[in-house]
DNA sequence: TCTGGGGTCCTAGGACCC
DNA sequence: TCTGGGGTCCTAGGACCC
């Protein structure tokens, strides 16, 4: 059995499900293969936007993001269904779960796509061997299509994986870059939206060998930090790990939901945030987290946004209290024009377990606040440094440590 | 007939502390 | 009397992705 070794590199899988919403509808209900689909939420609620589609609608011209109406003046055959995102949600962790019997370094990235590290699994064949298995498993057992990127890296993996579509399987080498990677204007690279495109565009970078070769110092006049990093990717350098544990936490969880009619009515903007709570709510207990600030969205008739957020001082979880705080925030920052779109976001998350300790230690903090030898400890600190502030437990950790 | 809903990461500026 | 500079926390918003 070939062990690993490090010099030659990881090998890491980017798999992307093809238009994994229209692919599961299909799946559900097969008298919809073969048929221009498109899954959009209601128009006469406003949200009809096309989600995904399939490829038969692409090839006639429909896309992402575009109106419903304007997708069936191009497709009049065109076949609609509305989003079911519970089952999607239901069939995706159903997909990595497949994805997780080849590897344990499993990290999804989205809903549809994944990555894997499959670099210590080569007793299961080839990377591309590999590949071709979990295609075969996630139709077999899904009907599901997706596309695979193989790569040294994410980045590379997720370029790849985007290369051949539907059912393709793509491998990207270091040495393939300049002839693979190098032609591609700069807003096919993942990163790059339209507004850095149009940046770069001003500086006369093109492509993305343009950028592999650009002047760093000028890319960092434009786009700060980014443009460093960015010109690494282009390079096809990227080091940042498949790491199962970043993606199960969650940063953030929020609901919004634009009206169905734009309204400056009071009372019902606070059944809205109501609901909004109770689904926010709801969501962080399943999820298991508290939240220590609310943040709120609104969206006016003009489209123009604001978020405002507040800091609490206490955790909490339970839909009175998310509502409290975003009424509060929504009546201290609406303006009275008429409202299309509400949102209320938990952010600053903390498990609910910890939120224990994280109490404990913020009432310990207080009592040090009030306690007039915080003085004296700050003497103490800067005369001979930290280490002079660790507790007896600490302390006796470290020296055993030093001294097993 | 205008443009959904769920996220993440980054930046910039102000407040505050030392 | 004027006044430095580093660090952290908090808030708002931009950009990007699916």
């Amino acid at each position: 059995m070939k062990k690993y070794n490090p010099k030659e590199g990881r090998v890491i899988l980017h798999v992307d499900m093809n238009s994994f919403f229209a692919s599961v509808e299909i799946a559900d209900d097969p008298s919809l293969r073969g048929k221009p689909l498109a899954i959009a939420g209601d128009a006469k609620q406003r949200k009809g936007i096309i989600v995904t589609c399939s490829y038969e609608a692409r090839k006639l011209g429909v896309k992402t993001t575009m109106q419903l109406w304007e997708a069936k003046r191009i497709c009049p055959d065109l076949v609609v269904r509305q989003p079911n995102h519970e089952r999607y949600r239901l069939v995706s962790r159903e997909i990595f779960h497949v994805l997780r019997k080849y590897s344990d370094l499993v990290e999804p990235a989205s809903i549809d796509e994944g990555y894997v590290d499959i670099t210590e699994c080569q007793e299961l064949g080839s990377p591309i061997q590999i590949a071709r298995m979990i295609q075969k498993e996630l139709i077999q057992s899904l009907n599901l299509p997706c596309s695979i990127g193989i790569a040294p890296n994410k980045f590379l993996a997720k370029m790849a994986s985007d290369m051949k579509k539907p059912m393709g399987i793509t491998i990207l080498r270091k040495r393939d870059i300049p002839a693979v990677l190098w032609p591609l204007p700069v807003i096919e690279m993942h990163g790059i939206g339209e507004k850095t495109a149009a940046k770069l565009e001003k500086i006369q970078i093109k492509t993305i060998k343009d950028l592999a070769h650009a002047n760093e110092l000028q890319l960092r006049s434009v786009l700060g930090i980014r443009g460093s990093r960015l010109k690494e990717r282009a390079n096809g350098v990227d080091r940042r790990k498949v790491d199962p544990e970043a993606a199960a936490v969650n940063k953030s969880i929020g609901s919004s939901v634009t009206l169905p009619k734009d309204t400056t009515y009071q009372a019902e903007l606070f059944a809205v945030l109501e609901k909004l709570s109770e689904k926010v709510a709801a969501r962080l207990k399943r999820k298991e987290y508290v939240t220590k600030n609310v943040a709120v969205m609104i969206r006016y008739k003009n489209r123009e946004t604001i978020t405002r957020s507040r800091m609490l001082d206490r955790t909490i979880v339970e839909a009175e209290d998310i509502f409290e705080a975003a009424k509060s925030l929504f009546l201290k920052n609406w303006n009275g024009q008429p409202v299309r779109l509400l949102g209320i976001t938990g952010q600053d998350l903390i498990k609910s377990d910890h939120a224990i300790e994280q109490l404990s230690l913020f009432t310990y903090e207080e009592e040090v606040k009030k306690e007039p030898l915080k003085q004296a400890i700050n003497h103490i600190q800067k005369k001979y440094g930290p280490s002079m502030l660790q507790t007896g437990a600490e302390a006796f950790k470290s020296d055993k440590k030093k001294d097993p």
